[in-house]
DNA sequence: ACTTATCAGTTGACAGGGCAAATGATCAAT
DNA sequence: ATTGATCATTTGCCCTGTCAACTGATAAGT
């Protein structure tokens, strides 16, 4: 009954290790008070900080809409800041925000490799990366040739 | 400054590529008028049907609360129905909604594996497979150990 | 100076989805 | 028959995310 070609089964598994994974994750990160989506965002800001929320919204692919959002979510929790010179919002983490972070990111570091660690040896996941790679740059070529013709 | 282990990087390009990937099935489910989730419970309650909401719950792994709310929209739209005998509501499609699906189907399909056909190889999409069913069987097994430890 | 692009961010309306508490319906045990 | 236990579903509250329409601020052309 059910539309078996390779690419649906392998899409599907992806699908659902995803969503798996970013379940744990999520679990992992409650005792932090933190989200996926929190988790990521603050260790982009920690990278690239003082940063404006288009290359925030750039660097975590989600729209401007999103990003907005999410940083009146975070600057309410007081984990950023956000300071306007002339038109730009400059973000940055606070210092509970860089404690917070700091807390989280090591442990979740942690989990995130485990899933990799524990069901591949490093041959598979050599290989694993090069294949991810070769669909990923074809996606966002595939995205792009959307964007134009649009 | 980033934290570029291999598999913090073949993390990233998956999610991504998940990412770009429904963007662009949503993209092109919207000339029928449906998202990727709708598409996949669609298909789901055509292969599945009579099938009661946790049954369609558990085989889309969304939890009860978020399949409620999906199939009170797809019920106003009316591409399903809920019956209901004794505690149980059976879904099924409509007209309307097997047509929708029938339309939408093949060429959705086809967008889908087409991502994996033009960047992969037969023996690197068997390599794919094999490797991400492995990540899928382990990361549901964690759940199953983060479940019961609760 | 005054209008017009243009760019950064916000906001309303919406879909998707999680969790936990509440409802409803059925079954089991007294 | 009545009281509980159990299971299916709903609902309130929240976070994530999109799109499109809107606001504000700056830059440019006349």
């Amino acid at each position: 009954m059910d539309d078996l070609t390779l690419s649906t089964l392998t899409w599907l598994r992806m699908v659902r290790f995803v969503q798996n994974s970013n379940q744990l994750s999520n679990d992992h990160l409650r005792q932090f008070g933190l989200t996926v989506a929190q988790f990521e965002a603050l260790a982009h800001i920690r990278n690239f900080q003082p940063v404006t929320q288009t290359d925030l919204a750039k660097g975590l692919t989600v729209s401007g809409g999103g990003i907005s959002r999410m940083l009146a979510r975070l600057e309410r929790d007081e984990l950023i800041t956000r300071e306007q010179t002339w038109k730009t919002k400059h973000i940055s983490l606070t210092e509970a925000g860089l404690e917070t972070l700091e807390r989280a990111f090591p442990s979740q570091l942690h989990q995130q490799s485990a899933l990799f660690d524990d069901a591949l040896d490093e041959d598979e996941q050599r290989t694993l990366h090069a294949l991810m790679k070769k669909l990923y740059d074809h996606s966002i070529a595939e995205r792009a040739k959307a964007e134009e013709g649009d």
